[in-house]
DNA sequence: TCTCTTCCTTACCATTTGGTAGGTAATACT
DNA sequence: AGTATTACCTACCAAATGGTAAGGAAGAGA
């Protein structure tokens, strides 16, 4: 029948994987019936769960995907440019980046940490060292006179401000627009005060170089709606 | 119209909200069954609906419970000091502290976006007219030299930023630390981030006053799980 | 006392849903 | 070919859960 093992390009598994994140992203992991991932995989409910022993190992496979993504990507922002200002849109693009590239992430990570705090302190935990070899980078950026900014709280922050962003894009929108220069004043203003917290307003203007990370035109004008 | 009898201390339908809030928060809307609210307040499940028609209108009634708190209390903000650095304190501060004050707010807004943004997208029109005031007051005490920074854009992060540290300051701290100091550490990088982009570094360190936000009202919040 | 209203109870129902049983067809192995 | 394994199916079950039915206690007003 329909192509079997040898057609079968992605496994079975990675696609419930991949569906199942999507739902649980959308409607929450205890509000996401097993038959919806069935039925989005084109397979029946058993067949789920022959994949897997339970529903929650597929919330396992999905945090496990998701964090081992992120692990294998953040390695790349510690071989950045070694300027700080450079260094510093560098980092912070490919963080932002990685999470609105796909709001399903930003969106399953912030379930996790309202339904299951423990584990979700667990998974961060994972990347904690990285996280502080990059504030270490800040830390050494900035020298010895930045003794106001404290960057292991900073790179929480940050993180924490991207994936709000990501997560709460679409309801915020009521403020400055649903249109794409809405969500451009937005991720700009977002870049801006990254940005502006570390160098300070007139260092972070100086370098307008990669403020909003690159959408598709960058609008320097600003209107009000 | 309903007054009723006068020997009721609180009202059981207002039990129900209180309760309704915290599990909501804690465990989500869908994830807390009736049953729960009712074990919570004393009561049978079929009470519940005595005073609620289904399930759904107490989620209804937590929402506005918070936002019609909210309407009330960010007019206080307009009050507020007049010069620019002491007005950005004391307004930060009332948005602090009103997410920090009580957890469950910031967590069932962070979840209420996430499971109904079209929702949650109407909620927060009713306060946009109070956000626009507040950055219209930022605007002002900028001046025109401050064309890097979109208010308007800046006030909708710093309350995502704000929400988001309710929420998931409890994970975030196995980078800070669990203890007092992790959270002071937390706190005043919040506090110094929502400064410096608005001000500078250098505007921010030179009036370092009201750094974290006065936790007097705060602290004594800890029981209860 | 009788009646009406409000608040609340126990019993119950219908649906949803995670998970299991047992069987079948295709593939891999020998 | 013969056998074991993998992948999947239909049918089913037990638990959880939102909501309903029906009625009882308590107070107010007559």
């Amino acid at each position: 029948m329909v192509g079997t093992t040898a057609a079968r390009r992605v496994s079975v598994r990675d696609q419930v994987v991949a569906e199942a994140t999507r739902l649980f992203a959308a409607s929450g992991f205890g509000a996401t019936p097993l038959q919806d991932i069935a039925d989005a995989v084109g397979i029946s409910k058993p067949a789920v769960l022959h994949h897997f022993p339970s529903k929650e190992h597929i919330r396992l496979g999905v945090m496990e995907a998701i964090f081992a993504h992120w692990r294998e990507q953040l390695p790349r922002l510690l071989l950045s440019a070694t300027e700080s200002h450079a260094r510093f849109d560098s980092v912070f693009g490919e963080v932002y980046r990685f999470f609105a590239a796909n709001p399903d992430r930003a969106r399953f990570v912030a379930r996790e940490v309202l339904d299951r705090p423990a584990q979700a302190r667990a998974m961060l935990g994972t990347i904690v060292p990285m996280l502080r070899g990059i504030a270490g980078y800040i830390r050494a950026g900035l020298g010895e006179k930045a003794d106001d900014v404290d960057p292991d709280a900073y790179v929480i922050h940050i993180m924490q401000l991207v994936i709000s962003a990501s997560t709460m894009a679409d309801v915020t929108s009521v403020m400055l627009g649903d249109g794409a220069e809405g969500r451009a004043r937005y991720d700009r203003e977002l870049a801006r005060i990254a940005k502006a917290s570390l160098f300070g307003r007139r260092g972070a203007r100086a370098r307008e170089t990669a403020s909003p990370p690159s959408k598709k035109s960058a609008k320097p004008r600003r209107r009000r709606a």
